[in-house]
DNA sequence: CGCAAGTTTGACGTACATCAAGTAGTGTGG
DNA sequence: CCACACTACTTGATGTACGTCAAACTTGCG
């Protein structure tokens, strides 16, 4: 393999921090702390803004904060020395992320499109989790979630096809959005691609297919509509029938 | 892609089970509990042994334990409708495995070798995290370093070629294995195959080539010797030389 | 509007998969 | 202890899914 030299410009400005969240930010940005979580949570919550490529942690940074996407969207990822680049998560709004429980961050987390984020420092949270078991359940949950995803990312990307890869990813992001077969795409192609273990031709080959088989029907490059789910999902599930 | 038909035989004969720990399982096998922790695991640990590829849990099982291997080695995986399989990780003496802090398990765990492991309840580490701190430590550590591990096994197999992932499975074998350069492979070439996203020819080409450029030696399909440290780092970095 | 960045499409190349023999190892029973 | 079978591993020849290179097209922002 030769260099794939498809790497996206970092900026790393971040437009404005470290201010005091001035609304509840627990609910996936709702208002209101029903418990007692939700509200220390809140009291310890700092609202960070991040311009679009900005990062707010990179690879070895000493892991202080756990962070939450309140808008926007963030991807985390790692670069190789010669320009390969592996994306290992892209989290929404009312996702957590940064969640490295060791002393540095493993990858470099970035901002997608425009985003605002809440970040909690991790010394509040251990603290909080000796207390309250909420806390404790909360971060369990959390890492859990996170570790499930992670292997079944592993899965798809030892043993799936291109096809079979953007099936499983649409289907994904089609869950985490409320379920909605319209889907909105923040991510770039050259993401995507960085995801999925692809480049971005494969990518983009690949939804030419699936709009070729009425599979998906595309509206601009980052408007998707899911129109056979239990086709894509046969593909995504590895129902092989290639 | 064509369905793969290497699939290992599933033998589910639990040769013994259920017997009370009588001797400490905390580090690694060692005798003598130190602190409270180790005593309290001891004390709702059971000694579990399985023979070679049977099943410790399966895909779907509700996860009730949290394991911990004593002596062989488990894998975990997932076998997709066509047959084609993704190892998600080995586990060697000392390990714990099962970390899904889910109502179910992920992946299938089975014996590489003839295994002993020792079976923790859930309700019972839950129970324990509640009271000591110590305890809500081991286990966010043991899940963060899982979800650590998992990431990086994400870029190996979204990023990298054939030998560079042959180089990252030696080196981080070793790393576990008290850093000796002489590897003991447990696992066998499908094994290997299968958790690094390759075919077994593949991967036996691989060792050949290494074998071949002297950065190995090779004695035995279940013995290995690192000798150029530096040059399969490398490898496994992705500083490309390719 | 106009340009630059992002995306799509086509032609061609290659790393790895597949298919197919052969060659160790490993355990079993005579 | 050796013959046998069986499984695991290696090696070679060939195929293909996806990568690479290149150019056209589309989109969206200044």
């Amino acid at each position: 393999m030769t260099a794939m030299l498809q790497i996206a410009p970092i900026a790393n400005d971040k437009i404005s921090a470290r201010t005091r969240a001035p609304w509840p930010v627990l609910e996936g940005g709702k208002s209101m702390p029903a418990d007692p979580l939700a509200a220390a949570l809140q009291s310890i919550g700092a609202v960070l803004k991040f311009k679009r490529n900005a990062a707010v942690f990179n690879e070895g940074d000493p892991a202080r904060h756990v962070y939450k996407v309140i808008s926007g969207a963030i991807r985390t990822c790692r670069v190789l020395m010669d320009g390969r680049r592996q994306i290992a998560d892209f989290y929404l709004p009312g996702d957590f992320f940064g969640l490295d429980w060791q002393s540095e961050h493993g990858f470099t987390a970035e901002a997608i499109a425009d985003a605002v984020v809440v970040s909690y420092p991790r010394s509040q949270l251990d603290l909080i989790a000796e207390t309250q078991i909420g806390m404790q359940r909360l971060l369990m949950s959390l890492l859990s979630k996170s570790l499930c995803a992670t292997q079944n990312h592993v899965v798809m990307l030892g043993r799936q096809t291109a096809q079979e890869r953007l099936a499983w990813f649409l289907l994904n992001l089609m869950e985490r959005s409320d379920d909605n077969a319209d889907l909105d795409l923040p991510m770039s192609r050259l993401d995507i691609a960085d995801y999925l273990g692809l480049t971005i031709e494969t990518v983009s080959r690949g939804i030419s297919q699936f709009k070729r088989q009425h599979l998906i029907d595309v509206c601009g490059a980052h408007k998707v509509t899911l129109k056979k789910l239990e086709a894509l999902e046969a593909l995504a599930n590895g129902e092989s029938e290639i």
